[in-house]
RNA sequence: CGGGGCGUAGCGCAGCCCGGUAGCGCGCUUGGUUUGGGACCAAGAUGUCGGAGGUUCGAAUCCUCUCGCCCCGACCA
């Protein structure tokens, strides 16, 4: 490619509200323009670090036996009301009607349009298993689009589905997937890392999310350095801790603490370590009626511990945060100062670390005051059977669920999830095939999807400097950039130039040559913005000694090499 | 949804408190000089001051409504 045919627009200034270095580079280097809240035009140089992402991913999912088809973006809600997330779905699905009043989405994900295709083609055991894939523009209508492409609500997706006769053929599928993925973020040229992960709401069991490690990332990591352990934060375990729960040694005893609302801030007022303090997080629960014993629940947990809203929901049911009013209307008293102890008709449920707790310190349920030296069964009922359980995140330093170590967090972005259905839409779709005995049967499900728009921010990232991005070789918009000075002026330098972008282009190598009638400042500061990994320079200052300069993107500088061995030099560093 | 902030030239911002008819840097155009790290000089072009309504002799500035964008939402609970 020749820059004075191709365009390139960079900015020395990132437009204000790009939050994230990947967000404001990409602005910068010209790679994506926004149109509207989380959508973004791909300008062409954006556009080829896509494809190249695209590419990976498309040869990949075909060598693992996949097949490529292109589902419509816009889906009759029919489909959706028949697997009901018509209802499900919340104002995160784009619905929209015909001119004929018909309602229709835009599709955020496939399930039910691949499901309908395959339980009208397929028939039999004989003709499963089959996975089909597609890489599609998705709408996802977010509460808070950010980050660019990152969290944009239209974004390009991988989404595949695999169908089978039996279990256990499924889980075939899943395992070749977790190593296509493995091998897809590896040839894409990130550091990545495979965890477990909740199933969230496209439900079923055994899932993972393939994360890029990056401390700008959403989500939260727990991993065992020791043992290969790594799960969302979301689903870690936190385990019950090994020591019994301490006798009381002292009486309970109510003391003033004017002002300190937060654990830490008592703690410190009391001169006691935070892991004395319980705090009582008031939830209301929506599964059960107003009026019910029950709708009122408060949530023990350590002072230094946060509350997990996932595992919480799976144990209590569906609740929300009850508003001040409503605390102050069962508990009398302010948020701040509330606790466990007196209170009637309302449930209360206890983190398991709290549960092994004695003298511990907990709000009075009266403004200004804490309570001391609080133990279970003495000064309020003993929680025991289900209303101990696992509430909280882990923290750095908890122990390992596989027992094997000591759990660490890092950050990480979401860029790849596979799932194992089941027959969660088979079922209410009547995906059915006849089994060997001639019986419908439903087929058990997988899906796996890459989030290829994402995958871009989430590169850049990872690969940047003070200068711009550093793209992996893979997925750069070209590898090598040949900055001719005073390409306009020196026929030597035109023709040196020019020699070597064919010669180099012949060599397979993807290579733009800057011939625009630019500064060489200019220049290299645009291949370094847009993080082209190798560049060569070629000017009359070295044509005259016969050599051209070489310098990769992570170099510190430039080496000189004879003209004659440029071409091995850099299919060398290209290649190499 | 709740709370906070911001909308002034393509981008980054000042001006608003204290009303008098819009400015700076980058970018853009033309000419000249430059040419190995985002050049310099000169001359230019570009604004419904997000929109609507109101107050006023007069509104970017004050008031009301509206739209868009950004940030933050258990630590209390």
């Amino acid at each position: 490619m020749r820059a004075s045919q191709f365009f390139i627009s960079t900015l020395k200034e990132a437009p204000a509200d790009a939050e994230i270095v990947s967000h404001q580079l990409m602005l910068r280097a010209g790679l994506i323009r926004r149109l509207a809240g989380g959508i973004y035009t791909w300008m062409p140089l954006g556009l080829r670090v896509l494809r190249k992402v695209e590419a990976i991913v498309r040869e990949e999912m075909n060598r693992a036996g996949a097949i490529e088809l292109l589902m419509p973006a816009v889906q009759p809600a029919e489909l959706w009301q028949e697997s009901g997330r018509w209802e499900q779905y919340g104002p995160e699905l784009l619905r929209l009607k015909d001119r004929h009043q018909r309602d229709f989405v835009v599709g955020p994900t496939h399930e039910e349009v691949i499901t309908d295709v395959v339980r009208r083609e397929i028939r039999s055991y004989r003709q499963l298993p089959r996975h089909f894939y597609q890489i599609q523009t998705k709408f996802r209508d977010e509460i808070r689009p950010r980050f660019g492409v990152m969290r944009g609500r239209e974004f390009l997706m991988k989404d595949g589905y695999s169908f089978h006769a039996g279990f256990a053929d499924l889980q075939r599928e899943y395992s070749v997937m977790h190593e296509t993925y493995t091998r897809i973020f590896t040839r894409l040229g990130l550091q990545f890392r495979a965890v477990a992960a909740d199933t969230g709401s496209i439900g079923g069991t055994g899932s993972h999310e393939f994360h890029v490690l990056a401390d700008s990332g959403e989500d939260a990591i727990a991993f065992c350095p020791t043992s290969d352990y790594a799960a969302n934060v979301e689903l870690a375990e936190a385990l019950a801790p090994m020591s019994a729960r301490p006798a009381a040694t002292q009486a309970m005893k109510e003391v003033a603490t004017p002002g300190k609302i937060k654990c830490e801030d008592v703690a410190e007022f009391l001169g006691l370590r935070i892991e004395k303090m319980v705090k009582a997080i008031a939830v209301i629960r929506d599964g059960i009626p107003e009026g019910e014993p029950g709708r009122f629940a408060l949530i023990l947990l350590r002072g230094d511990h946060d509350l997990n809203e996932i595992k919480t929901q799976k144990i209590i049911g569906h609740f929300r945060f009850a508003r001040e009013d409503e605390i102050e209307e069962r508990l009398g008293c302010r948020p701040g100062y509330i606790g466990p102890v007196g209170i009637n008709h309302v449930a209360t449920f206890a983190d398991r670390t709290v549960a092994a707790m004695g003298d511990f310190v907990c709000g009075a349920n009266k403004p200004g005051f804490h309570l001391t030296g609080v133990n279970f069964g003495r000064d309020l009922p003993d929680v025991t059977g289900g209303n101990v359980a696992d509430f909280r995140n882990v923290v750095a330093g908890d122990p390992s669920p596989d027992g094997k170590g000591t759990l660490e967090l890092c950050r990480g972005i979401e860029v790849g999830h596979i799932f194992q259905l089941r027959t969660k839409y088979s079922e209410t779709l009547k995906c059915t095939f006849l089994n060997e005995a001639g019986q419908p049967q439903p087929m058990e499900m997988g899906c796996y999807g890459i989030g290829v728009s994402r995958i871009v921010g989430a590169a850049i990232e990872q690969g940047h400097d003070a200068r711009g991005i550093v793209f992996p070789r893979a997925i750069a918009p070209f590898e090598l950039a040949i900055v001719p000075v005073g390409y306009g002026k020196s026929a030597a330098v035109r023709e040196e130039a020019n020699r070597l972008y064919d010669e180099l282009s012949a060599a397979g190598i993807d290579v733009v040559l800057d011939d625009r009638d630019e500064r060489p400042g200019v220049m290299f500061a645009d291949w370094e913005l847009t993080g082209i990994p190798h560049r060569v320079v070629i000017g009359e200052r070295g044509l005259k000694e016969g050599a051209a300069e070489y310098q990769g993107r992570r170099d510190a500088n430039a080496t000189t090499a004879p003209l004659s061995e440029i071409v091995s030099l850099v299919r060398l560093k290209v290649c190499g």
